[in-house]
DNA sequence: ACGCTTTTTGTGAGCGTTCACATTTATTGT
DNA sequence: ACAATAAATGTGAACGCTCACAAAAAGCGT
């Protein structure tokens, strides 16, 4: 149990070198002798010496350190980027400093931007999925440092990578439509989420571009409950409609209750599809097709990306695209 | 968008002061003029300088930065337990550093705890709850940065917040057998858990308590999937059982799935009880009976216990005990 | 053994702050 | 109007490190 917290100096003085030698040491410079670099290191091993980040990121101007700031931690998806990101970012040698904004105020996010710019992170990246902040404002915010967002709203000039939802959303939509279905109804996510904004967009589109026509959408908040309460909100004001398209698993698992509860059987009289193949969703009454994210190839080009806008601040702006797929299971077919 | 960054000199020429009159301006020393205050301060604004908190950390020595180590971030409980800390956390006006330890090897924490260390946050939380480093070993890593546990092994004299999952475990257990079932299998979580373990001793324990002999006993790795393996072992192993005890929600999903596909209802023919209460499990088929642990309060009270630590070295080491509850749903019933 | 290059080591300054003082300016009582 | 006091501002040093040099030590050809 070190109690004291050594410096440069205090090893240096041990190994009868300068202060700078030690440096070198510590560095891996190649211009010290081999007998000497033995002795130093014996001696920093010994101390339990680590070199204070503090004062190297005070010359160096620059932290080592990214910072990942994020909106709604509770869901499902936002946790596994989080995950994801930290595991690519220790990969490239970066630390992660972990905020999480309790609402997408402006205020808010001054303070927390001004914060971490004093901190001199080398980068940010925010996961943003909510509307309510604009790309411009945070950029500003933000002053030079790089920033890549993680699925904001899509068509943006602005670096990020993106789950393309719309796709996402044709593909479950359309798995419906080839199943025969013609009475449709929909619970969206929280639509100030970009990503329950175009996957309700495009559930209207793809119908439309069927020829079909939408019956009636309501609108939850991702929990389990809130698709309760959709479901049987739905089911009050017509009864009639056989596919059901939701803007989550969680969400799907409440409205599948609720159902239930209403003597209907899934898939039998009502076909359901969900979205971002949470792993429990194989193990769902019944099982639920549903729309898989790669959330861990989402975190690795988000770190990736951030790392080239860092190094070479003119690297250009991109909008790397994740695709999703539809996953099968057991929870929608064919129309009666 | 302000390309440069600003120093206190860069302000201080601005405004026809020295640094240190701007230093006690964004200090709020009292002994500056209000004239001069306000210009200062509107130069600041002006500028959007903000205070380096590298340079203030190199100061101070210390970095109003806490650590959270983590070794398992896809399960909910310890997900939770990030988010609640990174809320009190900042809340108190630290920031987070967000460490996920792939695995606990001894070698992986010496570099983590080695960077920390470097770092010089002011005290780590390390949620800790999987066998395989032994606390000393993780205190002589730390040096003399304070550190609290969440949910280590129970009963070590180490400053920790633990949830009681002995009790919660006897909870679940007692209120199976006050249901009158006689033949008990259980699901533990994987046994290198302390969480996992207890549960499971506190399972026998309670049982031969009141007279019982369990069954039998299958591992799963907390995943819904392994959960639905268990439980057809179990069922492969022996069919006689009425009560089943699962280590925590997602697995007692996959078991009611088993449970469902060999045509046995949930209670009817077997009841279950799950650990945790995540959101989802009142839509589960059926709604699940569980063991509620308050993760938001744990987060609360381990931050604001090594803040102590931090502010004072002689705060007696304590074992703060998060007492979980048993949340009655319909997934246990009376035994036939 | 000499000066030459090359290797190895040491020195001074500075990164942006804060602290402990020293200094200047304003305030006040008589 | 004067010293005496209080308020406001400025100066030097330090935090632990890295950079750009300067200096010393070692190697080497003749």
């Amino acid at each position: 149990m070190n109690k004291q917290r050594y410096t440069l100096n205090d090893v240096a003085q041990r190994a009868g070198v300068s202060y700078q030698t030690v440096s070198r040491v510590v560095n891996n410079h190649p211009s010290v002798a081999a007998a000497t670099r033995a002795r130093v290191q014996n001696i920093i091993q010994e101390l339990g010496y680590h070199p204070n980040k503090v004062a190297q990121s005070l010359v160096a101007n620059q932290s080592n350190t990214l910072a990942i700031l994020t909106f709604a931690m509770s869901y499902y998806g936002p946790t596994q980027m989080v995950v994801n990101i930290e595991r690519a970012a220790k990969e490239l040698g970066y630390d992660l400093i972990f905020s999480n904004l309790q609402e997408p105020s402006y205020e808010e996010l001054r303070k927390t931007l001004g914060s971490l710019s004093g901190r001199r992170v080398d980068g940010i990246i925010s996961i943003s999925p909510v509307v309510g902040v604009s790309y411009e404002e945070m950029v500003s915010l933000c002053g030079n440092t790089p920033l890549v967002q993680i699925d904001p709203q899509m068509g943006l000039e602005v670096p990020s990578v993106i789950v393309d939802q719309h796709y996402g959303s044709q593909l479950a939509t359309e798995h419906l439509i080839q199943l025969g279905h013609e009475r449709f109804a929909e619970i969206s996510g929280p639509l100030n989420w970009f990503g329950a904004i175009a996957r309700h967009q495009q559930w209207l589109a793809t119908l439309q571009h069927a020829g079909l026509t939408p019956m009636m959408s309501v609108e939850g908040d991702w929990s389990a409950k809130s698709g309760y309460d959709a479901a049987r909100r739905l089911l009050q004001a017509d009864p009639g409609f056989t596919a059901l398209a939701v803007g989550n698993d969680q969400m799907a698992l409440g409205a599948i209750y609720a159902l239930h509860e209403a003597n209907l059987r899934v898939p039998d009289d009502i076909s359901v599809v969900g979205f971002d193949d949470i792993p429990e969703t194989a193990f769902f009454q019944p099982p639920l097709t549903t729309i898989r994210q790669d959330f861990s190839r989402l975190g690795a080009m988000g770190v990736k990306y951030l790392q080239e806008l860092i190094e070479n601040p003119d690297t250009p702006i991109q909008q790397h695209i994740i695709v999703p797929r539809l996953i099968v299971r057991q929870s929608a077919t064919a129309a009666r």
